[in-house]
DNA sequence: TCAATATCCCATAGGATTTGTAGGTTTTAA
DNA sequence: TTAAAACCTACAAATCCTATGGGATATTGA
């Protein structure tokens, strides 16, 4: 299960993102359509999507050092997007907040942990959840946050 | 990440797959291969992967409430499987031992919650979670105690 | 009948993790 | 100079996970 701060993060992000499509397509043909020229306050995200402020701000904390988001200081200031949409996968929020999305240490690709207790060549369950591990990550490497918003957002 | 208890209950179940699979060709042609003819006990079960034999206690008392094993009590007695174990998929060990599978209450076939803060219909987050369910759903309930014990377990 | 061996049941302790708060600092724009 | 915002550290509260303890009940076999 994802926990709280994943499904926050999923809010504020989708609110981000629309954002940052408006800003693309207004500045359709200008020579500038930096997102960081628009940025979303804190507060901005929290009028959308009610959630602990406070909670929120560690958030996205983690976002921007986790190389998501961008962030700029002061009156007018806020967060935004570093790239498109469509090239942060969720797979990489996942593993900001939550860490590792293999069912088990030892399959993990990102979090990997020896498995002191079994000869991971030959163990069946270690097998067997590398294989799930594959079918999430088919999932979450290739949906991005541009599906995050694909329509009215809840 | 699955839980511990999950983790210990298939290294559990692993010994009791062997041991039926062993149970049953050896009553081959014979009128009677009932598994719990040859209960395994706790202490056992521990000999072979060394674990907290009171936790693991609560664990197949879990596994008994869930339908997966049986158990005879007293002198002689231990737990055993009820099923072949290809009828039983490995989702429903983990259900039964850490809940959920999908990674949101609101995509949940068997845990479902609605989702307070989101218009399911048309929420992106709830859409992605829910292929990531069936993605997982996919493995979990195609496979089966039967591939946990494929070669040497760990 | 009695002792040994098991499952079964309930409560709870201890620790880890998650979730959220508090208070302050630094930066920037107007 | 003021207001608004990100940034930082610590910690409080709640929940969940892991594990243990002490018995009750059932079964077998001597």
């Amino acid at each position: 299960m994802l926990s709280k701060k994943a499904q926050y993060a999923f809010r504020a992000l989708s609110t981000l993102v629309r954002t940052d499509l408006e800003h693309r397509s207004a500045e359709n043909g200008s020579t500038n359509a930096n997102p960081a020229e628009s940025p979303t306050s804190i507060t901005e995200m929290v009028k959308i999507h009610p959630m602990s402020t406070k909670f929120l701000e560690t958030i996205l904390l983690d976002l921007k050092r986790g190389g998501i988001l961008g962030s700029k200081k002061g009156k007018g200031g806020g967060y935004y997007l570093l790239k498109h949409p469509e090239d942060t996968p969720l797979a990489q929020v996942i593993r900001i907040l939550d860490g590792p999305i293999a069912p088990l240490p030892c399959v993990s690709l990102h979090f990997y942990e020896r498995c002191h207790d079994c000869n991971e060549a030959v163990c069946g369950l270690n097998r067997l959840m590398a294989e799930v591990r594959d079918a999430n990550l088919a999932v979450l490497e290739q949906r991005t946050l541009a599906d995050l918003a694909g329509s009215e957002e809840g």
